[in-house]
DNA sequence: TTATATATTTGGAACGTTTCCAAAAATTTA
DNA sequence: TAAATTTTTGGAAACGTTCCAAATATATAA
């Protein structure tokens, strides 16, 4: 209620036409004659007039923008993600924000003023429990979709980390050596939950073949701390199996077995999760994820439920594969 | 124009009261009778009332929100950034969403709808050519803050990466070392430009003592390729001293060094930039940037341009400090 | 040429808040 | 008890769009 600035009434006493034939020129109507929509166009540069956004969603009742919940950021992951989010949205232009919810206080404010959560068309929630955590104060009619997270309230979109973690114990267990593992601790409820699953699958595998686990690493998403437990590992048993609950682990890891001078697949073997770029350059062997997919199948849901499509909320579940390689 | 929901003239009319007295209890003023107050908050329970943000924003002329360009989302890096920066925004209510910018279709969609920008309160830019890349579009009144890049349109807030080039060469040049640098590779306008700044002031110092460097490696911010140009320099020189321009890049050098054997501070020197936690940890001499200041400083800026406050860019330059440790 | 169909343009009523102001009610003071 | 002061209140106006129904201009067919 402040200064005002150029407004689209401005433009159309000027122009000599309505306001509507001004909105029409702005928004690509086809329904404007040429000669008009010119001269519309040229009082809006002289005027320099810009649309006032607040305005237009008030009317429109959308933004065109959906909201990203990741627990922190953190590299190639989440940029996969948000590109395959972003390849459907762009197509029928929409775009993503990102909020990182990597304090309480981030948290917090999400909580009291749920205002920011409603100022968007939709949310899409990464690897967070969003039925505990935000579901209480997202309005009901606000279209949600869950990501590596199995929703009990939304559509979910995850990959089966449990047969994930299976189909690494199978690979590893075919090996006479001594099974590591090297998963990530969880130390607070704004931290991911999927290594758990993971570890899960892998120990349920290795006990139907009779196998046990020698020692759990659990450890920050931290590269030299994965570097330090590998040289623990390699200390303890030079004729081991490791499975690393994602790349960001493996990496280290391999590169300490090199620095050594162990060969792997026959000093080491060594089974990851994710099929980061790295470690397909590297020659890990990997539980691939398709993460592009899966960020472009929460996007096309997200834009099916603000288009008003609804239905009981599902989960996609795609399956992980493992992906044969030098390790 | 869709279906309406429970507005604040609902409200008002089942609590008997007039909306102005409904809009007074929705923001706390204190000028509501208890007893009013508590009958009209009883009645939004009921009635389950959501105050529309959008409109909202378009009458109040704000949205509390601050919107974030990063070049591209990694680690600690933003994450400190950004917690400074809320620090400032937290006290007066707002908050900051982020909006990466790590491919090309991303930065066209800002250009061609600014309306994104132009949805929220302020912007603050990391690492990036604003003026050339953003000013033309964005709108004189908008506030801008520009970290890590010093603009010419915009105030800025960033740190002398010459100087800290320049302390960093002064530190190395002391030993009778061969001189390596490892820094980041710049391959599209959209990464960041503040690299070549500290191997600039590096080159003036060491040249000023008569000194060269052997050679200089220019990788992707990615630990595996430091890891092997750690490996690539150790074997070219069993004597050295190396800068290296992000913390990134260090903490896989020094690794690589304790893993052959090599001391520091006896067979290499090391001295690099950032002071994140773990260059703290592992005892790496570093260039110290105060990171979370910088954050802190851009948002008590951005937050008095959005109330108004104006003034002629003016750039806050930061000094970096000699962290002196073990390397 | 006229009647009809079609394309273009128009004004103004929403949209749901906040903000402001004048009026009403409550409280204090004389 | 009346007057002065303070607190609380209701509701109109403003914010700048979009959307709709109606009006006007233009093209087409007879």
């Amino acid at each position: 209620m402040k200064r005002r600035s150029v407004t689209i009434k401005d433009v159309a006493k000027k122009a000599g036409v309505g306001v509507g034939t001004v909105s029409r020129v702005i928004n690509n109507s086809p329904h404007v004659k040429p000669k008009t929509r010119e001269k519309v166009i040229k009082t809006i540069e002289e005027l320099r007039y810009l649309p006032n956004p607040h305005a237009r969603r008030l009317s429109s009742g959308h933004t065109k923008i959906i909201t990203t919940i990741f627990p922190q950021m953190v590299g190639e992951f989440h940029q996969l993600l948000l590109s395959g989010l972003d390849r459907e949205l762009e197509e029928e232009g929409y775009t993503s924000f990102v909020y990182p919810l990597y304090s309480e206080n981030r948290y917090n404010f999400v909580r009291e003023s749920s205002d920011f959560v409603l100022g968007t068309d939709g949310l899409i929630v990464d690897a967070l429990n969003v039925d505990k955590l935000l579901s209480s104060f997202i309005p009901k009619k606000m279209p949600v979709v869950s990501v590596e997270y199995e929703s009990e309230t939304y559509d979910s979109v995850l990959v089966d980390n449990y047969y994930g973690g299976i189909l690494a114990g199978d690979y590893l267990a075919n090996f006479d050596k001594d099974l590591y593992i090297i998963t990530h601790k969880r130390e607070s409820k704004l931290e991911s939950c999927v290594f758990q699953e993971r570890v899960n699958g892998f120990l349920e595998s290795i006990e139907r073949k009779g196998r046990k686990v020698k020692e759990i690493f659990e450890i920050q998403l931290d590269w030299i701390q994965a570097f330090n437990t590998a040289k623990r590992i390699f200390t303890q048993s030079k004729n081991c199996a490791i499975f690393t609950t994602t790349d960001y682990f493996a990496f280290p890891v391999l590169e300490y077995a090199r620095v050594i001078g162990l060969e792997p697949k026959k000093d080491f073997y060594l089974c990851s999760f994710d099929n980061l770029t790295l470690s397909d350059i590297l020659k890990i062997t990997t539980i691939k994820q398709p993460i592009v997919e899966m960020g472009s199948i929460a996007g096309r849901i997200l834009l099916r439920k603000i288009q008003g499509y609804n239905r009981k909320p599902q989960a996609v579940v795609l399956k992980p594969e493992l992906i044969l390689r030098n390790t």
